[in-house]
DNA sequence: CCATACTTGACTATTTTAGTCGGGTTTATA
DNA sequence: TATAAACCCGACTAAAATAGTCAAGTATGG
């Protein structure tokens, strides 16, 4: 089980984002630059999170991108539903006959996955973009 | 973010062997034949079960594995640490100049992916092997 | 002594991840 | 109005992880 880069990068972009104005929109370039992502992958984790309304973007020069609710109001989970950062349990697929059917060990795990899946996505709605960037300005 | 089936099956096979007598060795073949799971693989997953003492064998004829403990005491978490099923957050390389300094947003991702794998790391540390048997048993 | 079952390690196909690359379109500003 | 900054979009690819398979053992009960 492991966290993917590019849920990672999306919310390092975002807090960076969250950081800096939110009137003025914030380029790539820029993020790139502060948080060593390279554009090529900002853009296509950006192009996601346009999609599901996390960030508004403003073209041509002097353009960039602007969070689309003020960051108290973006939670985490927003922002890994829109990458696809589920947290995918591995399915019981056809073997259904084997492992799923009503009489042996009918799928102990699926109750199991599902319990932590809710576990983890109440992690994740607790948690907004403002938490992570209060947490960090409060550097000495 | 996704959990393997190596988990899943190991998860599996400990509650079949639970669910049996714990006296009796279960065979890795009457596994695979209820849970649909192939010997092959099973046995990758039982040497680490068994090296890190959540399984013992019984080998020859007649044999197979037991539980080394009571199900009560087999944490799932006992269970994925053996088969290196941990959640592994994306590390900040040695791109730490850009990203990981004492300037920008240092690493906001570190305290989050920490705290996240507490979080988890909480949940299977409470539920047993007892807990999973147990629920599964209540067929009407 | 042989069939059953564990033991070990190497091998492989498939899928996912983590990007890159190339060719666009839009728009501020000089 | 040209130009450069910036977003937009889809195809491509190398590397890693996953999910197994395969082969050649060793131990033991009957």
């Amino acid at each position: 089980m492991k966290l993917t880069s590019k849920g990672r990068y999306a919310v390092m972009a975002l807090v960076d984002i969250a950081k800096f104005d939110n009137i003025n929109p914030v380029s790539l370039r820029d993020i790139s630059l502060r948080q060593g992502i390279s554009v090529d992958f900002l853009e296509q984790i950006f192009s996601k999170l346009k999609k599901n309304e996390i960030v508004k973007s403003i073209r041509g020069t002097q353009g960039g991108y602007i969070l689309s609710k003020k960051p108290s109001e973006i939670k985490l989970n927003n922002i890994f539903d829109a990458i696809d950062e589920k947290v995918k349990t591995v399915q019981c697929k056809k073997e259904s006959k084997k492992s799923c059917n009503g009489k042996s060990s009918k799928c102990v795990t699926h109750d199991l996955w599902n319990e932590l899946e809710t576990h983890i996505n109440s992690f994740f709605e607790h948690k907004s973009l403002e938490d992570l960037v209060s947490k960090k300005e409060s550097r000495i």
